[in-house]
Formats: C-alpha cells, structure tokens, sequence
DNA sequence: TAGTGACG
DNA sequence: ACCG
C-alpha cells in the first residue's frame, strides 16, 4: 500500500466537472445573477463574534444562507429588509439537471436555497464545514464564475491539511456522499483570469437543500 | 461557527 | 520567522 498515494486520493463523492458551462452560458448566469443583486445586493455579512467575512453575499431560492450576531442560520427572508429573497431563477435549475445527468452518484437533487459568494481578489473562504442544513446527506453543488480559485478539500477535522483544487470559471464542483461532511475553503482567488470581461473577481452559486 | 491575529 |  503506498501511504502517500493513499493521503493524496480525493474523496469520490467530490466531483470536479471542469469547463462544464461554456461562456455564453456563464455570460447568462452573470445577468441572472445582476438581476438578483438588483433586488436584494451583495452584502457583508459578520460572525458571531463580529468578525468580517472577506465575501460578500447574496442568496436566492426558498431559503438563503446567512450570519450575523445571532450566528448561522437560513432565513426565508433577507433579515436586513425583512423580503423574501428573489426567486431562483430557471436557469439555475437547468444547470443542476445537466449537472445530475453527467454525474454517476445522485440522482435527484431539489434545492431550496442558492448561496451567491462574491469573492474579490483579496477574499478568502477559511476551512469550514456546511451543516446548518436540516438533512446533511443532501449534497451541496457549486458553480464557479469568473476569477481562478484555489479551492481547499481538506478532512473531518479542522487541522487535517486540505488538498488544493483549481476552480475555474464554467467549473461544477458536486459535494456528496464521503465528500459532504469535509471542510472545505477558499485559499485564494487569482486575479484577472476570469474569461468573463465584465466580471472582476467570482461568483460562486452553492445550491442546497436546506430545509 | 465560514474572521483575524496575538501568543506560545 | 513560522506554525498551530
């Protein structure tokens, strides 16, 4: 058995489509995304502490992703306006079903909830793992849009060191089954390499069924 | 708590 | 200075 081999080997519920969603695609993804921000803009959110996360959010869907004094939680509404979050738009749900089509692992998948993530270049994920959901064998899919990321799959506790992924944009990223329950991060974003001209800095969309 | 940095 |  070749122990390094063994540390290397990526969990196989983390799939990795890469380029999955051609520009024009993504180009649509980033006017539904200026649609959203239009009714409900990125904002900073705060930890419990009241430390500063380097991203800014937004959320779309029945339920968004959110934290302030009152730490983590979702919400059916934006707890700053008291509105419900804008709609999760068709063509979001059109990206999860090719995604499920092209991967052998889940067959049906219904989120509830988008997380939209701004990341400039400077912003950072720290390791964390996602469990404010109610059913945490729910897999989590994210999109990437925009500037190059250093994504960090790391392990079950905080102080296993992660493996590097590169995420681009167009990339899917499918974290289910052994990969769900892993801390996971941002280490960096690589500045002026989105393929979108317009777009400075990412997005990343990060569907969940959270309720 | 998905932050930051002081401290050993 | 660097790591946890």
């Amino acid at each position: 058995m070749n122990l390094e081999l063994f540390r290397n080997k990526l969990p196989s519920g983390l799939i990795h489509l890469n380029d999955f969603l051609d520009l024009k695609f993504q180009k649509q993804v980033l006017t539904e995304i200026d649609k959203i921000t239009t009714i409900c803009p990125l904002r900073r959110i705060k930890t419990k502490n009241g430390g500063n996360f380097s991203t800014q959010i937004t959320n779309c869907g029945k339920l968004g992703w959110w934290s302030d004094h009152k730490g983590y939680r979702y919400t059916d509404c934006d707890p700053t306006t008291g509105l419900t979050w804008p709609k999760m738009p068709d063509l979001f749900i059109e990206i999860i079903h090719r995604t499920l089509k092209n991967i052998p692992i889940e067959k049906t998948f219904i989120p509830d909830a988008c997380l939209i993530n701004y990341y400039s270049k400077d912003s950072k994920m720290g390791l964390h793992q996602d469990k404010d959901e109610k059913d945490l064998t729910q897999p989590i899919i994210t999109i990437s849009l925009g500037d190059r990321a250093d994504f960090m799959i790391g392990g079950n506790k905080r102080s296993q060191k992660p493996a590097l992924l590169n995420l681009d944009s167009g990339d899917v990223l499918v974290m289910s089954k052994d990969a769900r329950p892993l801390f996971h991060g941002i280490k960096r974003i690589y500045e002026e390499t989105s393929p979108i001209k317009k777009l400075i800095g990412r997005f990343s969309l990060t569907f969940r069924k959270a309720g």
